[in-house]
DNA sequence: GCCGTTTTCGGCCCGACTGTTTTCAGTCG
């Protein structure tokens, strides 16, 4: 939490400097803002552990800003952010996420009418003084007030696992008109970004007019950003704002490299680039000169770009239809899209170092399945049918347990009733000839103590035994901790469900020291599970990549209520990949025998 | 304010689109 206010704070600057047009501090304070949000670790413990120094060591972290991190350690706030508070004391964040307000609207705002806040705003667009302004009109006057409309309505973030449908019927449609060669949906979809706050569509056409025109009039839109040659945007119906760029065939690679980002990602590509005398931008990467790129020093052609002289007539494009021959002639392996977060990539690029992703058609069973015997829709059967249609070889069941007695938990004795459920399918399905196998679960729940809701006797009959927690979510972040840990020293115990018990947009994750979890896991072999559900996505990338450096092993499940949504396992595949997990961290990808005998209870 | 597989000084990513403009500033990604 600590990490993300500071980022907010170090943002706030970088708008504040902008406003006063103070040149390059902006972008430093951009990317340690970005730098921070991406930190698996705490500044706050890094300064404990490493002091001045273990700060200075954060990417885009130098003496200055590091001072000000302990400034705000210490203090709980940060001079210079105070007084430029004070100088334009404006809510920066509500009048940023309006669309189109940027830092010079909002300090030219604040000056002529007073406008502090999105309330401020909204009165002065309903009483026309914004259309007087200079620099603003009619036009700026009404955007202003369609996007206070549209942000009272959402928080202005998408689930990815729940808009994806959507974004894939507009990628349908779009992919079938005659003028489409190729489509891609890129930005931070293509990343596989949990929430996301755009659609950006990417289409290799020759004629881009019709495909334009057929986008901006698609009857889900209910507004035009733009409507250009090469670029129009969108909002849906639904709120999704949608980018559409067509790029010609030649530059398809270097267009989806720019396009599916992330920002931080592809500024230290053009850097690489710049530094190896190229250019790099969404048309292609581009050599200097003829025959050999490298002709001049890079400050030389870097002076020739800024004065223009003869602009781009010495510049010859050497890559640019694939993604691939781009990183290839930047010296970098291959970097799949949920890994461009510039967070050490690059770098493993560079060394050959990057880890070869779990696929997406890597699962073989799922985990954590719930059925009508608790809080789900379908029987035992009904899932286990899709499952296998889903092409899994094995599901476990895991209803709640007792005290979950809102969902009808189960007790010893339901569950014990269940088991015979549970073999009478597998008996019905193997007679059939198939090979799909249902092992008997539970998700037990963990009591305020760390104590279990079903006795041992019933837990060690169990094929795989979940536990999670489902109450007192307020426990300080000691005794939660220990709660946690005392479940997992459970000698029955193989996984530990949605972890940080996080729901995106609705509730925080419990207090937990996520180290030391991690630590206990590795200690007593415990499973920790990648919850596959669109909100929970739980444990989330950055928790699972430190799970994978240190050595525990995950299972990714879809937390399935329904059969509708054993599908959500690819969004669970895209976190552990953004985790940077390969197929042999996920039990799952196991087949049943071998899976079997990687839980706890099983090994000797 | 940060950063260095040339550098501890002198650089710092780049282009499309819009609105209000008579040639461009601001915003966005």
């Amino acid at each position: 939490m600590l990490n993300q206010e500071l980022a907010k704070i170090f943002y706030e600057i970088a708008l504040y400097l902008q406003m006063d047009e103070v040149a390059f501090k902006p972008q430093a304070y951009e990317r340690v803002g970005a730098s921070l949000e991406n930190l698996s670790q705490s500044v706050d413990s890094i300064y404990k552990k490493e002091g001045l120094m273990g700060l200075e060591k954060i990417p885009g972290v130098g003496r200055g800003i590091a001072e000000k991190i302990i400034e705000y350690l210490e203090n709980g706030q940060i001079d210079e952010h105070e007084k430029l508070k004070k100088k334009i004391p404006v809510n920066l964040e509500e009048l940023s996420a309006i669309e189109g307000l940027g830092p010079k609207s909002i300090k030219k705002l604040y000056h002529k009418l007073g406008v502090k806040n999105r309330e401020d705003l909204e009165s002065a667009a309903r009483k026309h003084k914004i259309r007087d302004l200079e620099g603003f009109g009619e036009k700026s006057e009404e955007r202003v007030l369609k996007s206070i409309e549209f942000l009272k309505k959402s928080k202005g973030r998408f689930i990815l696992g729940f808009i994806m449908p959507a974004v894939r019927e507009i990628e349908n449609q779009l992919g079938r008109l005659k003028e489409t060669k190729k489509i891609v949906v890129a930005g931070s979809v293509r990343r596989r970004k949990e929430t996301i706050g755009d659609v950006d569509i990417l289409i290799v056409s020759d004629t881009p007019r019709p495909l334009m025109d057929f986008f901006i009039k698609m009857p889900e839109v209910i507004q035009v950003w733009a409507h250009g040659e090469t670029k129009s945007s969108i909002k849906l119906q639904n709120g999704l704002d949608i980018d559409l760029r067509v790029v010609p065939e030649k530059s398809y690679g270097a267009a989806l490299n720019y396009f599916t980002g992330s920002k931080e990602h592809n500024i230290a590509l053009r850097e690489i680039a710049i530094k190896k005398g190229y250019k790099l931008n969404e048309y292609g990467l581009f050599g200097y000169g003829r025959g050999r790129a490298s002709r001049g020093s890079t400050s030389q052609i870097l002076k020739s770009i800024r004065e223009e002289v003869e602009p781009r007539k010495n510049w010859r494009q050497i890559a640019g239809t694939t993604e691939e021959e781009i990183y290839k002639l930047l010296g970098l392996d291959y970097i799949e899209p949920e890994l461009r977060e510039n967070t050490g990539e690059i770098e493993a690029a560079k060394a050959d170092k990057l880890p070869k992703l779990i696929n997406y058609s890597n699962l073989q069973g799922d985990l954590q399945i719930q059925t009508n015997w608790t809080d789900g829709k379908n029987s035992i059967e009904e899932m286990a049918r899709a499952a296998m249609e889903a092409g899994l070889n094995y599901i476990a069941i895991t209803d709640h347990s007792k005290r979950l007695a809102m969902t009808g938990g189960l007790d010893e004795k339901k569950i014990q009733k269940q088991w015979q459920e549970i073999d009478r399918v597998n008996k019905k399905l193997h007679a059939s000839g198939f090979k799909f196998h249902v092992l008997k679960g539970s998700e037990c729940d963990i009591l305020k103590d760390g104590s279990l809701d079903l006795p041992d006797e019933i837990l060690s009959k169990l094929d795989v035994c979940g536990a999670a927690i489902h109450s007192y979510f307020n426990l300080s972040r000691k005794d939660q901790t220990e709660r946690l840990k005392r479940a997992m020293r459970n000698p029955n115990v193989d996984i530990i469900f949605h972890p940080t018990g996080r729901k995106i947009q609705s509730r925080e994750p419990y207090d937990l020291d996520i180290d030391e979890i991690i630590k206990t896991a590795k200690e007593t072999n415990t499973i920790l599970e990648v919850d596959s559900y669109p909100d929970r996505l739980d444990l989330k990338d950055e928790h699972i990549r430190k799970c994978v450096e240190a050595g525990v092993m995950l299972a990714i499940d879809s937390d399935a209520h329904s059969v509708s949504h054993l599908p959500y396992l690819e969004y669970g595949i895209a976190q552990a990949r953004r985790g940077w997990c390969e197929k042999k961290d996920i039990i799952n990808t196991r087949p049943l025998p071998e899976m079997l005998k990687l839980l706890k209870d099983k090994q000797e």
